[in-house]
DNA sequence: AGCCTTGATCTGCAATAATAGATCAAATTT
DNA sequence: AAATTTGATCTATTATTGCAGATCAAGGCT
């Protein structure tokens, strides 16, 4: 109702579209029920602080009552410091969220050799180029691919689907602006974007 | 209890003594029920957010949800738009509210002598002192004489009340040691500096 | 000493958020 | 084509807010 509750409920929606959660995948790490996710994210329910927090919580997001005055500047500050997106890649986000997923529950007889770690690094940069991210296709081949080593065991799969990785993050970072980046291929510069390890 | 609720309702708490209003005043301002307020304030309450949306709005306050690692951020801006507070002023705040709306109840007929108008200007001034404002004592002095104006109604009491506003918003202006205005409508021993008020 | 204001605390009572769980159509995936 | 996922929409039941209005002790003020 109030332009204040759809003002949350449209972050909360669009929070939860840019980490690529389901709902129900929400619902999990909230403890709020889907039905009520449901409806709170179309402004249906007057909701309490306490599913409020859940929700942020589960979306390192944070309520803050600023200021009217000083409103402006700070609506400019999470601009900066949050991504602009073309609208159009949150299909994206949300497979390389489930991508990574995929690479995370892979058996444990893989997650020492060479191949997966250069695989979780270059997941790593491509989390930093979220705002640009747009190759769907791309990541979704990668997650069947990952999900496929499950069965058919490859060690030798897994290094292909590294390279992929690989080549894929390199076409992301020549695609950027060249003064947003200092090391190629080394340490990203900014905005890590960290999952969360609940603790 | 959730640890982000009592954060909200310092805020709030604080918000509401920064505006120098009672409980009972948000309460009329915001049609949040007096009793109601004091449970949230005490965070005694998992409130919806439908009343904290009122409150808000009622202290000028304005809720978003911000990206967690931006929030230092945003604290920053916050902490420098607004103002620091010794902690120790919201007496002086308070009083200073209420002087206010004594003046804006006075009688129309003294709403045009050029008394009147010099104290509007100099609560306007003094509202931009707001974090160096400690004169509590001064300020209640003030406010008791104009709410005796009302019924003496001696305009030459308003221009009184009128000399003694501009001194204490020009000892303000100059940050002079609070000590040093703590007399009522007595001269003071130093000379009056000429107003300096915006042209 | 009296009077007023403030914040906290009770009393019901009514409205509704929150829960668990099932279902559904549409879109995706296999 | 079949199975799965997604978001929305039901059902019922429970728990709690929110409201109205009174009351209270503590402090401040006249």
């Amino acid at each position: 109702m109030s332009y204040a509750s759809e003002n949350i409920a449209a972050s909360l929606k669009s929070a939860r579209e840019n980490k690529g959660l389901s709902q129900r995948e929400l619902s999990a790490r909230s403890g709020v029920p889907q039905s009520h996710i449901s409806k709170i994210e179309s402004n249906a329910v007057d909701l309490r602080l306490s599913s409020l927090a859940s929700l942020a919580h589960a979306l390192d997001l944070e309520l803050t009552m600023i200021p009217r005055k000083s409103a402006p500047a700070v609506r400019s500050i999470v601009r900066s410091t949050g991504s602009h997106k073309p609208q159009s890649n949150n299909d994206a986000l949300r497979e390389l969220a489930r991508a990574q997923r995929a690479l995370d529950t892979l058996p444990k007889a893989l997650h020492e050799s060479s191949a997966m770690e250069t695989l979780q690094r270059q997941f790593q940069e491509m989390n930093n180029f979220r705002n640009i991210l747009q190759e769907t296709d791309a990541i979704r081949n990668m997650r069947s691919a990952l999900e496929a080593v499950e069965n058919s065991g490859g060690l030798k799969n897994l290094e292909k689907i590294a390279e992929d990785a690989q080549r894929l993050r390199n076409m992301l970072a020549h695609s950027v602006p060249s003064h947003m980046i200092n090391e190629p291929t080394s340490r990203p510069a900014y905005s890590l974007d960290e999952d969360d390890s609940d603790g």
